[in-house]
DNA sequence: TATTGTTATACTCTATAACTATA
DNA sequence: TATAGTTATAGAGTATAACAATA
């Protein structure tokens, strides 16, 4: 098979699966947006509205009324900032982790699923697959 | 590593590496959804709005509008229904499917020049995975 | 004067509800 | 009366421009 031909289909299988998986949160009550943000805020920890835009890639103004939204849910708190009064500083509040982990959990339930019923050599493929997708994603 | 684990690392690598792929044709003119609908077009043959609609999951009003942008691109073309006068058909102009072959090209160009730079041995790790991903895909 | 964040406003995409034309 | 499509209108989500507060 050459490179062009397994680029379609390895193309084509990622982003099948992808929009799969996607799907199966279709419930959640939050935005894509809004869940992105949340977790932006957990993994980094407390950010300034600014940043967490950048790391986002969304304009700050979005970014004031997409935290606006999450404050509103009390999934996030904000703190006035040690030295620059300018600042603001944003931090995930317990209910925003809980969310975070039930979210994580429920997508992650159905992938599992699907896993246990496959042979385990495709299993054991996959598992070997995974480190070169995270390369190919990460360049 | 249990399936959970897996389940885990497999989703993370999924998801970014299709996010990768859709910024990688940023520069189109068209939208995602306007691209969906001109390619469900192409891979069905001639539709009416209301076929389109059902097929993109949206409502009728929003094909509506979809297909009148489509249309002011001469990318798409309409016909009145032979037997039908209520119904219209929806068809892939020349420009239509010739946007949607250098679209495709774009991206699976792409891909290929990242699998080039790969290990013989990745390469075919990913050729047996494909496979599975796709069925994982379509269950 | 520069920077951080917010408010004001507009644009795109999609939805529901109401309307028109044909069966 | 039922169906296909369109028009009218509204609600997210995000953008740019203008503004307020602080450095």
């Amino acid at each position: 098979m050459p490179d062009s031909a397994l680029a379609s289909t390895l193309r084509l299988s990622v982003m099948r699966l992808a929009r799969r998986m996607r799907a199966e949160r279709a419930d959640t009550s939050l935005s894509l947006s809004q869940l992105a943000a949340l977790a932006t805020l957990d993994r980094h920890g407390p950010l300034a509205p600014g940043e967490l835009a950048a790391h986002e890639k969304v304009q700050p103004p979005s970014m004031t009324r997409l935290v606006a939204s999450l404050e509103a849910a009390a999934l996030v708190t904000r703190a006035a900032h040690p030295t620059d009064g300018r600042q603001v500083l944003l931090s995930v509040a317990p209910a925003g982790r809980a969310l975070l982990q039930e979210d994580r959990r429920r997508r992650d339930a159905w992938l599992s699923g699907q896993l246990r019923g496959l042979d385990p050599a495709d299993r054991e493929v996959l598992q070997r697959a995974v480190g070169v997708l995270e390369r190919l994603a990460s360049s």
